[in-house]
DNA sequence: ATATTTCTTGCACAGTGTGCAAAATTTGGC
DNA sequence: GCCAAATTTTGCACACTGTGCAAGAAATAT
């Protein structure tokens, strides 16, 4: 495992200990990237990603429960940053035009073509379809909880959570179909899912009314 | 293992093969339900399962992949019920009218109870969930393979897969809440159900304006 | 009754996930 | 700089998972 020393960054008081984790993780999950995409999902060991990242096997579930969480980061960090944009939109906005924003400017920002790369897998892969539906789960739940919080009380927790889960359900879509025609990237990968992220919201919001 | 032998039913063509793997899937079923009511979703191994069904521990993975995976026959049928209750609306219907008749029919007769205990379980053992999560998933995916044969073509993929989501999440997030203040049932599960399946699925048709 | 198909079982084997205690590493005080 | 405390890594043991394979048992066809 190879620690990064360059750019020294005084800025955040992370001490070697945190950012020591920090790099393992990183190790660890980029080594699974690499073997998932080599020898394809599922198709290899935890023992292989352990030594690839310069780790113990141990080591390796002190950070994580098995090879598909591992694989999962990226749509975790994804999600995470939609969450946090989510929090940051003004107060007053209505809550689909918010999530709609959030959203859309995540896929802006993400690199995408690893979450297009994982969507396909997961389709060969039913273990990694189930981490990755879990991490889409936990997300879930915590956006009901900010969304809940935000409206302080003012809906009903079936409302809530009907409204995000079908909300979640559509930007699911948009990824899923944007990823289909994934393969040969051509032009701006943030704009084409983005398109797709708006369009299937805008549905949701007219109750499905138009088979656009 | 516990053959039924009662009642012979000569209306159907099924030989004893054929039953017998019926009655070993179900003995299988419900000796993993009752070992999670007793001894708590998790806690228990497959080799408990097949001992109480009367089965080898081989002969369990010829019939499900894991322990979860056996728990979920309940939500399996469940789904497998709402399609075949989907699939024979008439077919001039508008879509999401069709869909909110099947479910809801579909929660008036099904096994409730047991669904509710399956979630609060889930909430408890991360392996359920996932299992849970994927059955749901495989569902979904064979709702829009029904419905985009419903449309004939009539609407892009993106439009068919965010509809059906958002359908099952808000069916799901009916269940959730149903269970939720489940515990000590009062009156008829069937009717409060369904009641929670129409009312967010009329959230959804109305695009979630009214936070009721 | 017997040959054939289908299902069950035991066995072997690679891999998983976790508790535990002994190193190894980082941190903080002096 | 040096030592003690806190934290992390690692090896090891162990119970359990999931699957291929071949032999045995049961159902079906002839």
């Amino acid at each position: 495992m190879q620690r990064v020393e360059d750019a020294a960054e005084p800025l955040e008081p992370v001490g070697r200990r945190e950012q020591n984790k920090i790099d393992t993780r990183r190790a660890i999950a980029e080594a699974a990237l690499t073997l998932a995409r080599t020898k394809g999902a599922g198709s290899f060991t935890v023992d292989q990603i352990a030594a690839r990242a310069g780790v113990s096997r141990r080591t390796f579930f002190n950070y994580f429960h098995s090879a598909e969480e591992a694989l999962n980061v990226s749509t975790e960090s994804f999600l995470e940053l939609a969450i946090s944009s989510f929090s940051r939109r003004p107060a007053g906005e209505p809550l689909l035009d918010a999530m709609i924003a959030a959203l859309a400017a995540t896929a802006k920002v993400q690199d995408l073509a690893v979450h297009g790369e994982l969507f396909r897998m997961a389709a060969g892969s039913p273990e990694l379809l189930r981490a990755q539906l879990h991490a889409w789960e936990r997300a879930e739940a915590r956006i009901i909880e900010a969304v809940t919080h935000h409206l302080q009380g003012g809906a009903s927790p079936l409302y809530v959570s009907a409204l995000v889960g079908s909300v979640l359900s559509c930007a699911k879509a948009a990824m899923h179909d944007w990823a289909a025609d994934d393969p040969d990237r051509h032009g701006d990968a943030g704009a084409a899912l983005e398109e797709r992220m708006v369009l299937a919201l805008s549905m949701l919001r007219d109750g499905f009314a138009h088979p656009a």
